[in-house]
RNA sequence: GCGUCCGUAGCUCAGCUGGAUAGAGCGUUGCCCUCCGGAGGCAAAGGUCAGAGGUUCGAAUCCUCUCGGACGCGCCA
């Protein structure tokens, strides 16, 4: 779809530009349907830079606009807006172009760095915002004509393997995986699974705490892992591949998956050579008997600590690796671009990681998307009853149920293989909006009862929108004739609606230029809502005049290929019944 | 102590380089199925945009201060 919005901004410009005026233009949605479909505020700014009266330099380039803009109707109002409104036939013009992506100037290579669950841990809520919001950024990137490429980055190595192969060695000190001097292969499968992998790491995690001598057993196991010791090595690659397992599923359910299923353990080997590079280049410099690279500069207002790269015991840490990262998404991908998805707790630490990255010469750039913690109905941190995270998939569990119930109520049946799939489709959907439609950055409240809603601004709403265009569209043979040319006047509903999927390419340019899906869940909604007053104010199959009925059944199509488009970008998946 | 983010309707949140009358959902109250799916539509009530100054023709938006909240600040991740 040809953007209106960029049509009248390239006819200002030239307006501008006749009237001899340097200033970009700048159109946007009317905030005053009343008065406009699309308005500018150019003339208010020119008029304050130039000490001149905005209503007369609206004056002129009104004068200037009409020349070319045939199609527009141009009033200057109030203390010097431009104001547009279209024509019915411009607008069905418009409509009738379909829908086409405004790509970026130029293609670039795109890594989003998002989902980063731990292995053994189990998935839990905490995990969603990185993960769905990481998707969609992904695919909104993809959208805008880049290569993209999602990386998990699990964390999949550090003291916490330790600590599970020391508890493992309790357990089962005949295990082939402790004896030093076997020398057979290793069995194939694991000798644990996830679920009793969960268990242990709480217990050992906690006693790890407690006990110092047991944490240093912990810290030795992880020394000599790191180092290669085979049983160990062949003990971690089980516990890696039965977390990935239950990972892949989780990820599945919620329509996210990965190109690069790449952990922290992948770029340890190559971190000796990188810090010998580094030094060889004196970026790095000794303080306390650590290796660091100093990333403060002397415009800054807070105090920005040194990145530390090898620790005095000679343990590398969180930043080495993250800068190992980079390295190689550099070196093998060209990376022109790296999205972090990330808590945004870890803001600090990223600034010293993206500083020193660009210390060393990388020309790419970053962006750290830090979402907001996600807390309980009292303000704090969520917690179940039981003070643990809820499990993403009982959560998953739940919302599916709820689904079900709200299928039989409404259609009195169930069929139950195709309902189950939609009924997961219909609670993945209500999860999801509910958080994408929050702004990343900011904290928000996890409450299960607002999750469980169906109703009002949610997922549910958007596909029940949809499913009834499917309905309808299935009702019908007619086909769709093309309203290029046609000079119908247009009733207030169908104008609503048109204005409306006519923005979709401005506002996936601002989710984008934000990297903020909410923008895209702010206009589904509104689409879907704008939609519903349509449908409720005319009869469409069952409409009489024939150019009356083409064209509201023209306007559902419209409507299914915008709201598609937006799902799509978001993340979730429609359903064809509910 | 220094720094980051935040404070908008009873609740949860939007509000796009400063613009016209600050929006939505939930909740509350009332209405709408002889008509295509009521997970819907319509309407009402509900606001000192934390407070105080300042810049501006114009401020929820920019600047300063105060109050309140969350978070971060060298060998954890």
């Amino acid at each position: 779809m040809i953007s209106l919005q960029l049509h009248i901004t390239d006819l200002l410009t030239k307006a501008l530009d006749v009237c001899g005026y340097d200033e970009p233009a700048f159109v946007k949605a009317s905030d005053r349907p009343d008065l406009s479909d699309y308005q500018s505020t150019v003339a208010l700014s020119l008029g304050k830079k130039l000490k001149t009266n905005p209503v007369e330099i609206a004056n002129k380039l009104k004068e200037a606009l009409s020349v070319s803009a045939d199609s527009l109707e141009i009033f200057v109002a109030g203390p010097g807006f431009l104001n547009f409104k279209c024509t019915d036939a411009c607008l069905m013009a418009y409509l009738s172009k379909g829908i086409a992506p405004i790509k970026a100037a130029a293609s670039q290579n795109v890594i989003v760095d998002y989902g980063g669950p731990n292995v053994a841990k189990p998935m839990h809520v905490g995990h969603l915002r990185s993960s769905i919001i990481g998707e969609s950024l992904k695919r909104l990137c993809r959208y805008k004509g880049h290569v993209v490429l999602g990386d998990i980055h699990l964390g999949d190595w550090g003291t916490q393997m330790g600590m599970l192969i020391v508890a493992l060695q309790e357990k089962h000190p005949d295990l082939p995986y402790f004896d030093n001097s076997f020398e057979g292969a290793y069995p194939e499968t694991s000798p644990v699974t996830l679920d009793q992998l969960q268990e242990i790491y709480p217990q050992i995690s906690s006693r790890c705490k407690e006990d110092e001598s047991l944490a240093e057993k912990a810290r030795t196991a992880t020394y000599e892992l790191q180092n290669g010791r085979p049983g160990y090595r062949a003990l971690w690659q089980h516990f890696v591949c039965v977390s990935v397992n239950d990972m892949k599923r989780n990820f599945e359910h919620l329509n996210v998956s990965f190109e690069q299923w790449f952990g922290e353990s992948r770029y340890q080997e190559a971190i000796p050579s990188m810090i010998a590079a580094y030094e060889k280049k004196g970026l790095v410099r000794e303080s306390d008997g650590a290796l660091v690279i100093d990333v403060a500069s002397s415009t800054d207002k807070k105090e920005m600590p040194p990145l530390i790269l090898k620790k005095k015991d000679g343990g590398f840490l969180y930043a080495t690796t993250d800068l190992a990262t980079i390295e190689e998404r550099v070196h093998t991908f060209n990376a022109d671009r790296i999205i972090y998805v990330v808590d945004g707790r870890q803001r600090l630490h990223f600034e010293q990681v993206f500083r020193a990255a660009e210390k060393v010469g990388h020309k790419t750039t970053f962006d750290f998307i830090g979402f907001g913690t996600m807390n309980g109905p009292d303000n704090k941190p969520f917690k179940t009853r039981s003070g643990g995270a809820m499990r993403l998939e009982e959560l998953i569990q739940m919302l599916t149920e709820e689904a079900a119930v709200r299928i039989k109520e409404a259609r009195g049946d169930f069929e139950t293989k195709e309902d189950e799939a939609r009924a997961q489709a219909i609670g993945v959907a209500a999860l999801k909006f509910a958080d994408l439609q929050h702004n990343p950055s900011q904290n928000y409240q996890f409450d299960l009862k607002k999750f469980m809603n169906f109703e009002g601004k949610t997922g549910p709403y958007l596909l029940y929108a949809l499913v009834r265009i499917f309905a309808l569209l299935e009702k019908t043979s007619e086909e769709t004739i093309d309203f290029k040319d046609h000079t119908l006047s247009l009733s207030s509903a169908e104008r609503i609606l048109m204005l409306k999927i006519l923005q979709t390419e401005e506002v996936i340019e601002r989710a984008y230029q934000a990297l903020s899906p909410h923008f895209l869940c702010d206009f589904a909604f509104d689409v879907a809502q704008v939609f519903s007053r349509f449908y409720s104010a005319h009869p469409i199959l069952s409409e009489k005049d024939d150019m009356k009925r083409h064209l509201r059944l023209w306007l559902c199509t419209k409507t299914k290929e915008t709201l598609l488009l937006l799902l799509e970008l978001l993340g979730i998946s429609c359903v064809n019944k509910m």
